[in-house]
DNA sequence: TATATCGGTATACTCTTGTATAGTAACTAA
DNA sequence: TTAGTTACTATACAAGAGTATACCGATATA
């Protein structure tokens, strides 16, 4: 089956249907994950540039949403054997490609926000 | 500006760009909102309708995602004037286009189960 | 010697989300 | 008369997400 024709299938059942939704909705929920991603969309970063260039992160949060994404499959961690240690966070193929449906959630936000404010101006 | 320049030069500018992330992410933030969503897709529902559908659910979240979606334009709510009263839930342009994300999400979610099954296995 | 950086962890708290259970007024069917 | 439907609301609680603050050992810098 050609993955066209799959994908539509796919899109009548439910049943898979919701799973890759699901899939998906474990990647972004919470506060921290899409501002992380859109930090490592720009290259391989290390814990304090990250902390650094997300505004109201605590290294606690940090540390927590780093785990569930690697866990995920969306970043990947390497530790460089220096000292103090190095370590970076860069994002996986997934992690990449996750920006297909970022640009799609931007074209909708975006779409949105103007025909809420015709209705509203 | 044509409206492909115009997303264009947003998705390279992170304010607006952010913001825009953040309107899709407050529509469907929280356990029930796709769920909503997803039974809306198919015409609309009374308010006992969609507490059967959605299986798991409590009149108590329910009315309260339904009162969020309504504050952010995606269902509309109308009351007929019968004993006892009627309430229709339905998607409102927005919501309805809406399915272009979930499509989106559908397939960022398969392509990258495939890839995490084909690492384990 | 004092301070700062690195990559975090520990503890305690609040705040939001969600659950459980019960109840409402008005009406209908058995 | 009793039970059920409609579209919810009220109260109380549990669990998870997020915040605030402090701390760690090793190393580098002033």
């Amino acid at each position: 089956m050609s993955e066209v024709l799959e994908l539509t299938r796919v899109k009548e059942c439910s049943g898979e249907y919701v799973l890759a939704i699901h899939d998906t909705m474990n990647v972004i929920n919470g506060k921290w994950k899409l501002p992380i991603m859109g930090s490592l969309l720009y290259g391989k970063k290390r814990f304090k540039e990250l902390e650094r260039e997300i505004p109201g992160i605590t290294p606690r949060m940090l540390s927590k949403q780093l785990k569930d994404l690697e866990l995920n499959s969306i970043v990947k961690r390497t530790v460089y054997n220096t000292t103090p240690v190095t370590v970076e966070y860069e994002l996986t193929p997934s992690g990449k490609e996750f920006r297909s449906v970022l640009d799609v959630m931007v074209e909708w936000g975006m779409q949105h926000r103007k025909r809420v404010l015709k209705i509203i101006g």
